[in-house]
RNA sequence: CGGGGUGUGGCGAAGCUUGGUAUCGCGCAUGGUUCGGGUCCAUGAGGCCGCGGGUUCGAAUCCCGCCACUCCGACCA
């Protein structure tokens, strides 16, 4: 089978080396490219595209609960850095500095925004005053720096694309139920948008943000069982108001401090669909965020009136409101083929002499590879209905991946082996204290995840220490 | 940041031990051919051999330094 080879050597198989299949689909389905310095990373136009789709998913969701979009600067002066302790201790050992204006030294160094809650807090403590004031409701999208010292493509860019939302509110439970919510509306991206199941929780003491009192998250699971933490969401209390005496008065003239969260998800999440939907011909791209959803692909294209038939669904699809592009290029069909696979593309639909004879086209689904002739009279609400049924195949499929390699444990050894042997999450009762997390990281290699929001008991101990057990926990390896 | 690996036209590699300015495949361009799963043939374009220094009459090749990528750790939402 020469041609068969053939078709797969552009990229290492997964079950080979994970991590050059990863690297070899973000390179070859042309999402990225390499630069000249390191840890940044080019979004080319179809990985940028998938970002875009992201994007408008999001910005709908969060101007519907009403968020407004804002843009501040991309620069920090150290002072305002600083004024959150906890805050500066977490991210001043990856910041970059802007030393100088020209040829000339500045007076104060700025940050290179690592990420923007100093910047936001500034601001408000000037423009808020009064109980009327709030809630504030921001979300900005932009780029963060930080100065990581080993780099992936979008799991870990010096330089990567995010939104970061910022709110402030007159109550700690409002607050609260912001950060609920957001983190809610990223679990509604992944699951009905991108097609990846998540964990929903909360992130230990040692894994919370810097200067947060609470991190919500949700924790993926990709193909190799690896976890990646999808998006995060936190609670300040009024933390960083005290720190930038940011204050309003209520409605019984006293005066308050109000209490903030933030809430973030980047291209990272792209890693993570690349990683939970890909296989060893390539990208798979959820139909929702696909920039292309179906590609149609005239077959013998020089016979009379194939290009002419290809157009006609071509113009049909597009005025049915489908992402889709036709490829009329002088390329063979096999190349046409494996060329769209490896892209991703959720659907192929294909049209030639034989099927212009039986009023058919035939569809390909890039999920299972599954083909089917559909009659031309039934071609928008076919294509609209397998686009969904690849939505619901990639989802179940992931679901299964998170649900069959998740196992509880009783004791640090069981856990041990259980990650070495078959990888996942592994979940146990937890007492709540850091020596336990630090003693599964040194022992077993593993990192909490979450504490998630569904809760089991497994045991009245924490396996670890065998004192009372507080939460049942996620531990694994993550990205 | 520590340890390992790699760096040669766009991509993948050979050449390096035993110095004499470069080879192959894919891709690209043009023409023809083929077209229901990566067609075939011909002709052609394209390279400061990662960067800098050293040794030498002469360096892709030997020596030193640096950079990038990559894997494993540490670190990191």
């Amino acid at each position: 089978m020469a041609k068969e080879k053939k078709q797969v050597e552009q990229i290492t198989d997964m079950e080979v080396d994970f991590a050059k299949w990863y690297t070899d689909v973000c390179t070859k389905a042309e999402l990225i490219d390499y630069t000249s310095t390191k840890g940044m990373f080019i979004l080319r136009p179809y990985g940028y595209a998938i970002w875009e789709n992201i994007q408008k998913e999001l910005d709908a969701r969060f101007k519907e609960t009403g968020h407004v979009n804002v843009a501040m600067p991309m620069l920090i002066p150290e002072s305002l850095l600083q004024k959150e302790k906890d805050h500066v201790e977490g991210f001043a050992p990856e910041c970059a500095w802007v030393t100088h204006g020209g040829s000339e030294k500045l007076e104060e160094r700025l940050c290179v925004r690592p990420t923007s809650e100093t910047l936001f807090c500034d601001h408000w403590s000037h423009i808020v005053h009064s109980w009327r004031d709030l809630p504030l409701l921001y979300n900005q999208w932009c780029s963060v720096l930080r100065w990581e010292k080993t780099s992936r493509p979008f799991l870990r860019h010096r330089e990567f694309l995010w939104q970061e939302g910022h709110t402030l509110h007159a109550t700690a439970e409002e607050a609260i139920a912001e950060t609920e919510q957001q983190l809610e509306t990223y679990a509604d991206l992944c699951e009905n948008v991108l097609a990846m199941p998540v964990v929903r929780g909360q992130k230990t003491d040692k894994e919370k943000f810097a200067g947060a009192e609470r991190t919500y998250t949700i924790e993926c699971m990709m193909h190799d069982r690896k976890a990646l933490q999808g998006g995060t969401s936190h609670y300040f209390g009024d933390g960083f108001a005290k720190a930038f005496d940011i204050s309003y008065t209520d409605k019984e003239n006293k005066l308050q401090a109000p209490h903030e969260t933030s809430w973030g998800l980047s291209t990272r999440i792209i890693g993570g669909l690349i990683m939970t939907h890909g296989d060893n011909r390539g990208l798979v791209l959820p139909p929702r965020i696909a920039p292309t959803q179906a590609v149609v692909i005239p077959v013998a294209m020089h016979k009379e009136g194939v290009l002419a038939a290809a157009e006609g669904l071509y113009e049909r699809l597009k005025a049915a409101g489908i992402r889709v592009k036709i490829d009329d290029s002088e390329q063979s069909m096999g190349w046409k083929a494996a060329e769209y696979e490896m892209k991703g593309v959720p659907l192929r639909v294909e049209i030639g002499p034989k099927d212009m004879e039986k009023e058919q086209c035939c569809i390909c689904r890039r999920d299972s590879g599954e083909k089917v002739f559909v009659p031309l009279a039934e071609l928008e609400t076919e294509v609209v209905r397998l686009l969904d049924e690849v939505h619901n195949g990639l989802y179940e499929r992931a679901a299964k991946n998170l649900a069959d390699h998740t196992y509880p444990a009783f004791s640090l050894e069981e856990a041990k082996q259980i990650q070495e042997e078959k990888g996942g999450f592994i979940k146990t009762m937890w007492c709540g204290e850091l020596q336990c997390e630090l003693d599964m990281k040194e022992k077993a290699g593993m990192t909490s995840r979450c504490i998630p929001f569904v809760q089991e008991h497994l045991a009245d101990t924490c396996p670890i220490c065998g004192k009372p057990a507080k939460h049942m926990i996620y531990w694994g390896v993550a990205y």
